[in-house]
DNA sequence: CTTTTATGTTAGCCACGACTTACGGTAAGT
DNA sequence: ACTTACCGTAAGTCGTGGCTAACATAAAAG
């Protein structure tokens, strides 16, 4: 639970199951409870109370307990974190792209544009 | 030239395998063949070149043909794409989670939600 | 045309994980 | 204290998918 690192990669993993997509997208508008998810996810509630705990592991979600409800909800920094791991690859597929281009440009003489 | 990709969850599928998520830092580089890729990802050949299927499949990865060799490289588009998907999903999540500090502040005793 | 190089494809084995059922535990209501 | 509501965990089943090994294919080289 101290993990404070969330690695993009274990991020992704979680995020690779439909069920889980399907639950993060229901938190969009807020945090939730597990029976409250239970009843809009078409899987049993121990099913989505596993997968919280695999999104909460992984650092995409935080935990309030109120009474004997917990309310699940999104975390903004892994959110950060996995767009900036995203970004990162982004950016150099660019580069790469780019550099291709010229060298393919520049190889071809269909028009002599070594740029 | 720029194919029309797969949805984003089939894209998140994809890079929810340890092996093709290393094959896609790979190629973050520039393009690069499959027996390139099999020196360096712990796996067979023949593995590498499914992984590399799956991720061409679901329109991450183009590949331009030179001979007997096959050059595989990041498309930019399907990442671009994968981003917006994933901004989609957390910028009402964001607000949410303003809204909800907002609320804890000024609210403090623990009203339950009538929902 | 035969050989070599580089890659795609198939069959089969095996592990991981998603799901359900059943059970244990905690907090509020009566 | 008893009951109810809500939730996490354990055990077990079963489908999905990644891996290796063996075979098939295509293009260049000789």
């Amino acid at each position: 639970m101290t993990y404070l690192s969330a690695t993009p990669e274990a991020v992704l993993t979680a995020l690779a199951d439909g069920t889980r997509r399907h639950i993060v997208q229901e938190l969009r508008g807020g945090a939730r409870s597990v029976g409250d998810l239970a009843q809009v996810v078409p899987v049993s509630r121990p099913a989505v109370s596993q997968h919280l705990k695999v999104l909460s592991d992984c650092g995409l979600l935080t935990v309030t307990q109120q009474g004997t409800r917990r309310l699940y909800a999104i975390a903004p920094d892994t959110v950060a974190e996995l767009r900036a791991y995203l970004d990162g690859l982004w950016d150099d597929a660019l580069a790469a792209f780019a550099a291709e281009a010229r060298r393919q440009a520049a190889a071809k003489p269909q028009g002599k544009d070594p740029k």
